[in-house]
DNA sequence: TACTGTCGTGCAACCGGTTACACGTCAAGA
DNA sequence: TCTTGACGTGTAACCGGTTGCACGACAGTA
């Protein structure tokens, strides 16, 4: 490629990295010759020398879980458009498979977003602190971080509850070690009391369907006539065992899930809350390249870490599985 | 490193990629000393200079699309299992990013897992034949591929319907442009001829549930007593659609649904037909990494080039919203 | 004892870029 | 006319491994 435009390796070097340095006719001779001869600077090369792979990871604990890919589509669309590469780990719900794959990812990427760790904290600082790294929904001071403010729209749907004449509510609760689970729990009780009703909480559920199901005679039980599930998922699940039970939704329990996924693609179609997680995605992405770009420069002298810690709101989607509780006054 | 331990480079890099060429004390000391310094071989350079980058990269159109995460998954996993990193491509439906994708990810990865390609076929041919690649869900010619053969699926879903007594049932087409979809309706037809029912297609739909809903209407003008769907989404959006009339599943009309996703998870739970589609994902990087051995293999002289075309089966999940034709024998 | 082959290891070139430094050119300023 | 500096480009070392070839040691064979 040199020889054929009749430069030194150098000078197509800058070519395709620092044209600014050239002579601009240069620079359009030799991406001449370079597009006739098919040429493209190579990336192992490059990597190898600069100590940039252009390439970024992300790690969440189940592909399969419908909360994640719009995050990993966000998360890959936005470094894709700054020019890194996506790798993609899936740590089966298992904090041993989730170290053994940051420990390998660590040399092939220049940071990664870690979604929903299960690592213990100081594990995770500890990698944070030599590794570009983002946490998404995962609170760990020191480490940079993009949360998903579903508090917000918790109160929301409490106030929702509470308008239409609800006096007795439930949160139906997900696993405990999630942060998430445990951050809508403490916002139903707050805002329940803070509007005067009763809230009460059922025992701890994997977000899946049939913990749903099963969760609805304990409903039932307690007297509610409302439930705010920990996710969409269970939220199914409880219409489920409701419409086994020949029960009506809205009229005889009131339900609203949390994450909009697929919410709206069911019948009746779920009140939900809906928390930008794509968002979440392109947000963690976008503070780990930055992060990228502060390292490079922490090498040649000021080290300014930062302690970045976002959070996105999230927002009441009443659609049509809340109502007035009708039937089941039964408590009076 | 390699002075640390009183030894080459060379011999520092043979421990840990030839073992075998060296005296077994030399490598134990070798690793004694690594194991203390932390020293792992650097992955880069290692690309660099073998030419293996030891990365795959699988690239679908809509990650966020349920059918898709279980196929990366699987792949994923059997990549990491064989020592091989995923990269993650979303081409966002669109062929021209597809295209761009394709191209950028040529140089970073050893090989592609290409699902449910939009391309032109001649565009995917010239990219395999010059690098290995794996199509998913797209049959063509002279190119690597796994194949979700729904159609045994589909007959048994004809079946099961003739059985239950629905003598006109219909098929509720995906896009037109779907490999699946045409394997789909081809076999609802034949099958039904073969059983001697009446069959009939509704047009082009896009695989969701709001154009599942908009379908309702048409189904239950046609007359059919049944109905098979591209997929699940436009399943379920038939449910909404029967629902919001007040009719009543399966007496009013039975439905199946495609692909098993989140079928189990709705109410009343959806009789589909299950493609074991995370098998694909994983026969599908086994494939690749098949070619990826034999180009290495192909420089050294031989070039045995195979067309491996493998099919997978499917099978009718009757769950709960079929049964037979009760009240709409309005035809007769 | 001399000869040959095997084994274990080192030397050095190479993978394909990047970049500090040096050099030559040319125009502006003295 | 000589000096000075900016500019454009080349030289060569370097990133961190891999690998063909060579070499010394040692064992087996004649």
């Amino acid at each position: 490629m040199a020889s054929t435009a009749g430069v030194s390796t150098a000078t197509v070097s800058r070519v395709f990295s620092k044209p600014h340095l050239l002579r601009e006719s240069t620079v359009v001779h030799v991406k001449e010759v370079a597009a006739q001869l098919g040429y493209v600077p190579h990336h192992t090369a490059q990597a190898l020398s600069t100590g940039r792979l252009g390439t970024i990871a992300v790690v969440v604990p189940d592909i399969a879980n419908p909360f994640f890919p719009p995050v990993i589509r966000a998360a890959q669309g936005h470094a894709y458009g700054a020019g890194f590469s996506t790798l993609l780990g899936d740590t089966d719900e298992d904090p041993a498979k989730e170290a053994d794959l940051l420990a390998t990812l660590e040399q092939r990427t220049d940071g990664i977003v870690l979604v929903s760790s299960r690592l213990p904290e100081d594990v995770v600082r500890r990698h944070a602190r030599h590794r570009p790294l983002v946490l998404v929904n995962r609170d760990i001071t020191g480490v940079a971080r993009v949360l998903v403010d579903s508090a917000a729209g918790v109160r929301q749907a409490v106030d929702h509850l509470a308008e239409l004449g609800h006096q007795h509510i439930t949160y139906v609760s997900g696993p405990d070690s999630s942060w998430s689970n445990q951050q809508r729990r403490s916002a139903v009780l707050e805002q329940s009391a803070a509007r005067g009703i009763t809230a009460t909480v059922q025992g701890a559920h994997r977000p899946e369907h049939d913990a749903g199901r099963a969760a609805t005679a304990e409903i039932l039980a307690s007297g509610a006539t409302a439930a705010i599930a920990f996710d969409d998922t269970i939220a199914q699940g409880i219409l489920s065992g409701m419409a086994e039970r020949g029960l009506a939704i809205p009229d005889d329990l009131s339900v609203i899930g949390c994450d909009d996924i697929l919410a709206v693609n069911t019948y009746p179609p779920l009140t939900t809350i809906r928390s930008r997680i794509s968002e979440a995605g392109r947000l963690a992405v976008e503070m780990l390249l930055q992060l990228v770009e502060n390292r490079a420069e922490a090498d040649a002298g000021e080290d300014d870490r930062m302690e970045p810690r976002h959070a996105l709101t999230s927002s009441l989607i009443p659609r049509a599985t809340t109502g007035p509780p009708i039937r089941r006054s039964r408590k009076g």
